[in-house]
DNA sequence: TTTTGAGTTGTTCGA
DNA sequence: GTCGAACAACTCAAA
């Protein structure tokens, strides 16, 4: 009788460099991959999510030759069904670490211990897993450049070999489930795509990354981070090819990129509940807005209808590509809190929903850097000027042209103050909703407010 | 325990 | 136009 294991795949959608794989195929004959659709997480996840995995998931059937089972429902229940159909005692897992994944792991695996089964979590989504790097205290680390250094120090393990598999003859499975339908346009999904991807910015845009990323009118950036938050491809699989292409500061800055995904996965592990509250507990005293005013505010801002540029062009590129260049979701956060004087969660909850890259650690904490309350926070005074962001790094005016058509006539430097040309700006684009020199200060004198 | 140097991404103002 | 200082005070991490 061959043994069978089953492999649970979750946010690890690839074949290659996959330790769970590697320790199912050795310790079983067969191996049945398994795929559960979490009602709890069909909701949350938004809808370019969703597509985004429906595609990996298609992808990665076909790698398996069609043998992926996919079963919805409550995972502890599934995972034990399937389990047993299988005849498997063991279910392996790559270990998830955000808030809901620790507390459905731990019950499936009571679940599975209950019927004499076990849960085997092998390998992380990260090069350094949470809880891994610590101060010489022993604590974990609450600013990132000294995280970054003892980070570098553990970062170097290779890529594992890919085994060969016997995939299981599921028992039955449901259809891979469709693509919701979407007005975004998605990069292409699964593990080949991915490294694809890898190629082309290796090829191309690398060695200039610490130029060219901040700039969003270029394509300098990896648009790895869709890939990367379901697991199309491994960090580590990255950091081998970027040590093959050798050094310089392109690849160093664009490693430390990967160190900040890993901090902020290490911070929401240690403090869980840093994904809805302020890390600093002084900032959640700040006034923020509230009413049907303040909604019209986040509803303009939401619809990329500010009336600044470089904003309303980040936010229809995330209605267009549900995804942002990174310097704009800085811009356009900022803007959030500081202009509109709105709470952080909101805009947060907003970019979960809408951002095909959506990751818990990496969006709350990003959002809390911005607005001044998070871990390694930036200082309070630091509010970015739309206009003066739009110039610096939208130069050209690219950028704006490509997402908001109104203004597409408009040269540089008029794009990025359409209010001041003579008549107001074109094409019906709206005045700027607020006066970001009188809302500066506003958000000033909140924070001098706080204690 | 105490001390010391440092802390992703900015803006404004005045010289 | 360019440049440096000021914008607070605090917490972190290591010595």
């Amino acid at each position: 009788m061959p043994r069978t294991a089953v492999l649970w795949f979750r946010r690890d959608l690839r074949l290659a460099d996959h330790p769970a794989l590697v320790d199912a195929a050795r310790r079983a004959d067969r191996v049945l991959a398994l795929f559960v659709l979490d009602d709890r997480l069909r909701r949350p996840a938004g809808a370019a999510r969703l597509a985004f995995l429906s595609a990996c998931l298609h992808s990665l059937d076909a790698d398996l030759g069609g043998r992926l089972v996919v079963r919805s429902g409550d995972p502890a229940a599934v995972v034990v069904d399937v389990a047993r159909e299988a005849e498997a005692n063991e279910v392996f897992v790559t270990e998830d670490f955000g808030p809901y994944g620790v507390a459905r792991d731990d019950q499936v695996e009571r679940a599975l211990g209950a019927a004499g089964m076990e849960l085997r979590r092998v390998g992380t989504p990260y090069l350094v897993p949470p809880a891994t790097v610590t101060t010489l205290a022993g604590e974990h680390y609450k600013v990132f450049t000294p995280y970054y250094r003892s980070w570098r120090d553990l970062a170097g393990e290779a890529p594992s070999p890919t085994p060969a598999v016997t995939w299981a003859e599921g028992p039955g499975s449901e259809p891979v489930p469709a693509a919701p339908l979407l007005d975004a346009h998605l990069p292409e999904a699964g593990e080949a795509a991915a490294h694809d991807r890898l190629d082309l910015f290796l090829d191309e845009r690398a060695a200039r990354y610490h130029e060219a990323r901040n700039d969003p009118g270029l394509d300098g950036t990896s648009r790895l981070s869709a890939h990367l938050k379901f697991g199309c491809i491994h960090p580590r699989q990255v950091v081998a090819r970027l040590q093959e292409v050798g050094g310089g500061p392109g690849i160093e800055v664009f490693r430390s990129e990967l160190a900040w995904r890993e901090f902020y996965a290490d911070v929401l592990f240690h403090r869980p509940e840093t994904a809805r509250e302020a890390v600093l507990p002084k900032m959640r005293a700040m006034r923020s807005d509230e009413g049907s005013a303040t909604d019209a505010l986040f509803a303009a801002w939401g619809a990329g209808k500010t009336g600044y540029p470089l904003v309303d062009a980040g936010m229809r590129q995330l209605a267009g590509e549900a995804w942002m260049h990174n310097r704009v979701r800085m811009v356009v956060a900022s803007f959030l809190v500081k202009d509109l004087h709105i709470d952080w969660t909101r805009g947060a909850a907003l970019f979960m929903d809408r951002l095909v890259d959506g990751d818990l650690a990496s969006n709350q904490h990003g959002w809390q850097w911005v607005a001044g309350s998070g871990t390694d926070a930036a200082p309070y005074f630091r509010v970015f000027n739309p206009v003066t962001q739009s110039r610096k790094f939208d130069r050209s005016g690219d950028y704006i042209r490509r997402w908001v058509p109104e203004l597409a006539e408009l040269s540089a430097p008029a794009i990025h103050e359409p209010w001041k040309l003579p008549g107001g700006p074109p094409g019906g684009y709206p005045s700027p909703i607020v006066d970001h020199g009188v809302e500066r200060v506003e958000a000033l004198r909140r924070y001098g407010e706080l204690s």
